[in-house]
DNA sequence: TTTAGAATATGATTTTTATCATACTTTAAA
DNA sequence: TTTAAAGTATGATAAAAATCATATTCTAAA
């Protein structure tokens, strides 16, 4: 059995590893752990306590956390190339959120200990971490205007720019990655009928077209217009 | 002219630079430049470059963003003991939200020079100001799904609790910090209108009592439950 | 293939929240 | 002190969104 080695890993080239060295890269291919996470299964969940980071190399998660009223609000997508749980590990606490794979996921595991080590001696490896969960705080600041401030239609052709913008389209123009609408409605924050509905309004105004689960950015620049 | 210690400082007792050793604290001390800044004037505005952040001494600021429909959104409080503007810094951005003081305030402007030679001589000191940061993740992720699930009526209550949780009461058992019910308005995200009415509402059921300006949490436990 | 269960869709209705209008009260400046 | 402006309060109404009810379509397991 071969451990792949990290160096050509997609999670290297994007995320704050791309300043680890070569001898920290290879430290690491030894003491990481390789998964794969099926559509639908949980990386980690809520509560947990994750010992270490996830870096994604194949596949989306959404990150959840369940609210008072049972609904799972998605608070953020997470892509290949990016790395998971680095705010629990700094702030030494559980999960806050559930990490849920939404298509087939390759990721690999790396134990605390070894991130802290390059934490601790490598400058900017720690910089890059802190630029990613500066990021991170920017955009949740940013979301909870959104929130606050917009109507639910304003936010879904948001999102629905957000999808294309993020993770691009199929050859046929469809949105890439493909929510179910309870899950779409998650990330809005709304009730899944009200999703539904202005799905089809837009729908019916030709912003979109829609085929099953399949959806189609017709119109990105009224969409757009919508959404401010 | 006496320059004021930083070691006596109450932010250097609350924040990040308790890790600070005295050598550090002293060459902060020379460096720093100190304002008083009156009730309802900025600290700095959303889009301004800072370049250094700011140490509270006194008083309480709110961080607000200005949404597109116009209102302001108050997205966190900020108290003596605290720092602002560490985002910023080490995002190399400028600033994402404006501080606007909320009663007269003390406040220390610390050059990024400076603070980033702390951060990368003083693991501990970069340490901390990243588990302040990620508690400010935290915090944004959790008050977002508070935004897309709950009720403005339990928004409020939450609120009300919050505010005697953080910055507790006068001799009379009034809440401390004085909002007007705009700024109620601007935390919770609903309409001034709207946060009249439901504080109204919580008034006449014995929740609160209000005279004038001032509130008092008559049944917190009732309220908390409300907040759920 | 049949078929049960889940997901999607849509109508009807209720609840929540925003908006507009207006009155009252407090505050601070002339 | 008076007075204008801002802040607070409340009613009336409209708009937005949730909920409940059903129907339809899709999907995957028997």
């Amino acid at each position: 059995m071969s451990i792949s080695k990290c160096e050509q890993c997609i999670v290297r080239q994007f995320s704050s590893l791309k300043a680890l060295t070569k001898d920290e890269l290879l430290r690491m291919a030894n003491c990481k752990t390789s998964y794969t996470i099926k559509k639908g299964e949980p990386i980690f969940e809520e509560g947990e306590v994750t010992n270490g980071v996830y870096c994604i190399k194949e596949g989306v998660c959404k990150m959840t956390k369940l609210s008072a009223n049972g609904k799972d609000q998605i608070v953020k997508l997470v892509k290949s190339g990016e790395m998971l749980g680095q705010r629990s590990m700094i702030s030494e606490e559980p999960a806050n959120l559930s990490a849920i794979a939404l298509e087939d996921m390759e990721v690999c595991f790396v134990p605390k200990a070894e991130i802290m080590q390059f934490f601790n001696q490598n400058n900017q490896f720690s910089l890059n971490i802190m630029r990613t969960i500066c990021g991170d705080l920017k955009e949740a600041d940013d979301q909870m205007v959104s929130m606050a401030q917009k109507s639910v239609k304003e936010r879904l052709a948001q999102t629905l720019i957000y999808l294309e913008d993020t993770f691009g389209n199929n050859e046929d123009g469809s949105l890439r990655i493909q929510l179910s609408r309870e899950e779409l409605a998650g990330i809005i924050g709304t009730a899944t009928e009200s999703c539904i509905r202005l799905l089809s309004d837009f729908n019916k105004s030709e912003l979109i077209a829609i085929s099953g689960k399949k959806i189609i950015i017709k119109n990105k620049k009224e969409l757009r217009k919508l959404s401010e």
